[in-house]
DNA sequence: TAGGCCATCTGGTCCT
DNA sequence: AGGACCAGATGGCCTA
C-alpha cells in the first residue's frame, strides 16, 4: 500500500477544502455544514423578516466559513504530526527506500519505543564497560588530566581518555564520580 | 472480500 | 474568543 500521504491520492490542500466538501462529504457530514442546507429545503419559509432571513444567512455563511477554517487548521496540524512521524522514521534502523514498504505509524512508534530501550541498555553496557577499564587510573587521565579543569567542582572534562565523550546530563561513569552523594550534592542537583 | 491503515470531519475540552 | 489537542465516526485505498 505505502500509505504514503501523496497529495495526489487525497484531498490535502486547504484550497481544496469547499470543493472537497461539496463534492466528496457524504451529504450527512455536508448536509448540516453548508448553508444553504439548513434552510431545509422548500422554499424560504414563506413571509419570513427579510432583514431577519439575511441576518441568519450570513451567519450561516460564517459559520460554514469558520468550519473551513477550523477543518484546515486541523488538517495542517495532522499534516505536521505526519512530519513529525516521517522524520522519526528516517532515523529508525530499518531498511528504508522505494521498494520498502513505509511503517505504519503504531509500527513506527513502537519500534522507536524498543530502539531507545535498546540504545539506553546499550549505554548502560558501554558505561559499566568504561567503569571497568579505567575505573583503576582515574586521577592520572581524568581529574588531572593535561591541565584540563578539575572535575569536582567544575564542569565535567570534555573527554575520558581517547575516546570516552561526556555527554551534557549523563553521570560520569568513573568510580570515583560513583561515589555517593553528600547531602549538599544532592541539594545541587535539584 | 475482510481487515489494516489512513485522511478528514466534527464536537468536546482545555489552555492562553 | 480563538487555537490546540483529542477521540470518535466515516469512507477510501490497498493487500492478503
Amino acid at each position: 500500500m505505502n500509505s504514503d500521504s501523496s497529495p495526489s491520492s487525497r484531498a490535502s490542500s486547504p484550497d481544496m477544502d469547499a470543493m472537497f466538501l461539496r463534492e466528496h462529504l457524504p451529504s450527512h457530514h455536508f448536509h448540516h455544514l453548508h448553508p444553504s442546507s439548513s434552510s431545509g429545503g422548500g422554499g424560504g419559509g414563506g413571509g419570513g423578516n427579510n432583514k431577519l432571513k439575511l441576518k441568519k444567512q450570513v451567519t450561516e455563511e460564517e459559520m460554514y466559513q469558520l468550519r473551513l477554517k477550523i477543518n484546515g487548521r486541523e488538517r495542517k496540524r495532522m499534516h505536521d504530526l505526519n512530519l513529525a512521524m516521517d522524520g522519526l522514521r528516517e532515523v529508525m534502523p530499518y531498511a528504508h527506500g522505494p521498494s520498502v514498504r513505509k511503517l505504519s505509524k503504531i509500527a513506527t512508534l513502537l519500534l522507536a519505543r524498543n530502539y531507545i530501550l535498546m540504545l539506553n541498555s546499550s549505554l548502560d553496557e558501554m558505561k559499566r564497560l568504561v567503569g571497568e577499564i579505567y575505573g583503576g587510573q582515574h586521577s592520572a587521565f581524568h581529574c588531572g588530566g593535561g591541565g584540563a579543569a578539575a572535575h569536582p567542582g567544575g564542569s565535567p572534562p570534555a573527554q575520558l581518555g581517547s575516546g570516552f565523550q561526556h555527554w551534557a546530563g549523563l553521570p560520569c561513569p568513573c568510580a570515583i564520580c560513583q561515589v555517593p552523594l553528600t547531602g549538599e550534592a544532592k541539594d545541587a542537583m535539584k
